[in-house]
DNA sequence: ACAGATCTACTTGTATGCAAGTTAATGTGA
DNA sequence: TCACATTAACTTGCATACAAGTAGATCTGT
């Protein structure tokens, strides 16, 4: 069972034998045994760009949890066809980003609340342990850019300009991953909170909590500066904890967008 | 810009209006807004079984980092169309274990070397969370539970059956998870730890090791039968670093294998 | 014998058509 | 008026055909 996916042809991997078939090599075009990983920046793919547009509106929630959505309408509507539109639902799928039933509808991924607890749990771990790296590694040059940033996230509220904090908030954890050296981490957290920030999105009163989201923020900066490794990551505990406050009064306020699949009154401390 | 994924059918929410486009509901096929979000077992699905094994072919280097894989000639081997196989190979390159070069071929995916440091501190840094919560939360019954499956382990190491040995250990791993209530957070591991078991099953010896490994397992067990938190969490740091120790070797006896995009040299502590 | 241009078989990405199944609307009976 | 069978339009999953581009084999000139 498990070589049923050897390679075909019949031609081992040896170059002097008469090749039946062209036995083809590794293209040039990606990258050469060598150095760099870069992504391919541009789209390039129809599928690609489809993905990107229609993450962005699930993750926006502008697409709401449950809308159901037709590859048919999506194709008309850009005018391609069926098969990118249906490559680019597939990769949401996977992410649970939407619901695909078979030969009857695909639908925007309702939030599923029991995933919540566990990945703000891990989220908070990871970036615990990064901020302590972060505080034992941070040069001067580094904190200087991260209090400027902590100032435009000020800045952000004190112009009430809720898009342009939330783009300094992502920055700042970015930063502290970076300075951690620990940037891959990041990237793992961010699939990790999908659905937490949809969560958010959907749920939270985004107005009030800006300006303590700042201070908390500040407090986590004060602690790299300082060096002080523990301090720092009981900060960011208190920043990413009481998630659940907000449960019972979110999923009753819009029970339509959540599989509930948990009870609501055992949800442990996080 | 954020828009342009609105459902196109002209009828809003609303029932009362004409329909003049049949607006279609969730299916109540799907989980009825109800309790379970129970996957379907059952594959069901032609691409869904062909990523599956490929996805076990790649994972147990059956087939080798860079390996050619050609759509159609795994369509012809299994008598299906290009489009499911297509559809598998899709889900394999967002996973990065296959390689997609656009109107040039696809390969088995190289292991990224970059990506092995930081999974190994994120699984780590999770894992002594999760043993934490065990042992605090652990029950005398599942302590018996997880003593029979080191003494499983124990017996693997007697025979020297390696795949059974893996199997135990994986067990013992989500055990634990399971013990400290946060089964969730090892599904994510398992993703994390995707390129770091392809790594070790490339490269390391295997039969030296397992008793090492049953020995970790015990000591780790001691201390969640203990109650020792502390300890437990310990133990479970000791088990999972080291693995820095077998990258300059494993990557100098098969180069290819590996996307060398970071200095070896300067890999960190894990 | 060797270097370079040309060619041809192969690759992935997309378009289109069909099959199986589901759901909402409609028709039918009481 | 209501319950139930029928039907028709829509859904996703798969098969097939074509387009654009790549890379190895072959041919040509020296």
């Amino acid at each position: 069972m498990s070589d049923q996916f050897k390679p075909l042809s019949t031609a081992p991997t040896a170059v002097m034998d008469a090749p039946v078939t062209r036995s083809r090599n590794r293209a040039p075009n990606s990258s050469p045994q060598g150095v760099e990983t870069v992504a391919l920046g541009a789209s390039q793919s129809l599928s690609d760009s489809l993905y990107r547009g229609l993450r962005a509106s699930i993750m926006s929630v502008d697409l709401l949890p449950g809308t159901p959505i037709s590859e048919n309408d999506i194709a008309r509507s850009k005018g391609v066809s069926r098969t990118p539109v249906r490559a680019a639902i597939l990769r949401l799928a996977d992410e649970a980003l939407v619901e695909v039933v078979p030969k009857s509808g695909t639908f925007v991924g309702r939030i599923p609340l029991s995933a919540l607890p566990e990945a703000s749990i891990a989220r908070r771990t990871l970036e615990m342990m990064i901020v302590q790296s972060a505080a034992r590694l941070a040069t001067s040059a580094q904190i200087d850019l991260l209090k400027a940033n902590i100032e435009e996230q000020f800045e952000m509220v004190a112009r009430d300009d809720i898009s342009g904090f939330h783009e300094q908030d992502s920055i700042f954890h970015k930063s502290i991953a970076e300075i951690g050296q620990l940037p891959k981490i990041w990237k793992f957290i961010e699939t990790i909170k999908t659905q937490i920030d949809r969560f958010r999105r959907l749920t939270l009163p985004h107005a009030g909590r800006m300006a303590q989201v700042a201070d908390e923020h500040a407090r986590i900066f004060a602690a790299i500066a300082a060096g002080d490794e523990e301090k720092a990551s009981q900060e960011m505990h208190r920043h990413l904890s009481g998630l659940q406050n907000y449960f019972a009064n979110g999923v009753a306020a819009h029970p339509q967008y959540f599989i509930q699949d948990i009870d609501l009154s055992k949800i442990p401390n996080i």
